[in-house]
DNA sequence: CGTCTCCTTGATTGAAATCAACTTAGGTGG
DNA sequence: CCACCTAAGTTGATTTCAATCAAGGAGACG
């Protein structure tokens, strides 16, 4: 909570109505934040990979978005989270405590700008996301999020998967087995080849972009 | 395109940086724009249903949402249309041309506000959706739609359907034969009863609700 | 009255879920 | 360092829910 003698963090992004921020280190699998929890912070990912999602019942669940270093995530409208967050593998994030939505876009017109561009660009990727959801087979969801996930590698690296089966599944809303089954028969077809469970070459991404559609 | 003599349609909404509205019928299956389209005008549904929605290889559609008398859309961040829309049924709707959304939001800050009110509300819907499209089997997207929609009426109100059983089911990510037969199932088990196809009364509203989980 | 489009219903198929082992890979502590 | 333990991932057999294929029926409209 207090500031460590060294770099104080001080985001950049929505220069207002804060206090500087506190670093905090999650362990996998760690909850940040709750659905219904007071939305009284937003958060910026420093390293590890976090995870917005929402429960249903039966156990069911829906990864709403991954969350890279560098991301900022958290925001909210209202009073309340209307999903939870989680750390998908362990993670470092900065607290940014704030009063109010509103207040900060008020208050401060660049702020209030850069927070209105975030919200469109997170609609139109939940839109996205539905389209995915709802008119895709398990083999163009998956082919589409690896083409998603590779975006965040240079062209000639390799990918490394941050998160679990479970985790991709949830996002992809297939289960764990049609995951990896889907991966598998990816590798038979030579368009990927997975080195391990998370380290993945895109042998053929002409292949996988066709296979996304 | 020519504005009436009588009443010219002002929007009350966002008061800068457009022309007066100028009010145009679309029929039935009417495309109101397209995907890739200029997006220079945003749009108000004066009477009738509007959807948008997405089309995938295949002739796969997605719809993202269904506009009522009175709700705005067609907002865009980019230059060009994201998504497509077109009237649902035979619809009235009056056009506001404008420059760019952000030389609106830049001029006018009350405009400003009410836009990005606009945009997380769409989020917040679009979230949702992406839960029910992701995590639902059939009867609990149907069960779902009908409250959602039956939330137009008042209470003791019946439910009259705007839009087509294709409309629904794109709207869900199933078939027009499985909404058909959910339908069936549900009034079979007394939860609904439909009058005619596009008329429908809620026989029980409590197990509906628990019938959408 | 005939011809659309929309909707329903039935039969069958099929893609993904479920159920069930089994394997692999990390991580921890002896 | 290695042996164990657990979480994560794979693979196979089977089931199930929704899609597909197919045929009719019900309205709306010229």
């Amino acid at each position: 909570m207090a500031f460590a003698g060294s770099a104080i963090p001080m985001p950049t992004h929505f220069g207002s109505l804060h206090t500087a921020g506190a670093l905090r280190h999650y362990a996998q699998h760690q909850e940040i934040f709750g659905e219904g929890d007071d939305a009284d912070a937003y958060f910026k990912v420093v390293s590890g990979v976090v995870r917005t999602c929402r429960f249903l019942s039966g156990g069911r669940r829906q990864v709403d978005e991954f969350h890279l270093p560098g991301d900022l995530f958290g925001f909210e409208m209202g009073l309340h989270r209307r999903l939870c967050a989680e750390a998908a593998s362990a993670a470092t994030i900065i607290h940014y405590r704030h009063r109010s939505i509103e207040s900060v876009a008020a208050n401060d017109k660049a702020a209030a700008l850069r927070l209105f561009e975030h919200a469109v660009r997170s609609l139109a990727r939940a839109q996205d996301h539905a389209v995915l959801l709802g008119r895709r087979t398990a083999i163009e969801k998956v082919a589409a999020f690896l083409i998603d996930w590779a975006a965040h590698f240079s062209p000639d690296e390799d990918v490394i998967l941050a998160m679990t089966r479970q985790d991709i599944a949830d996002y992809l809303g297939l289960t764990v087995e049609t995951v990896s089954r889907t991966l598998a028969r990816m590798e038979k077809h030579a368009v990927i080849e997975l080195c391990t469970a998370r380290w993945i070459k895109l042998t053929d991404p002409v292949a996988l972009r066709d296979l996304a559609s």
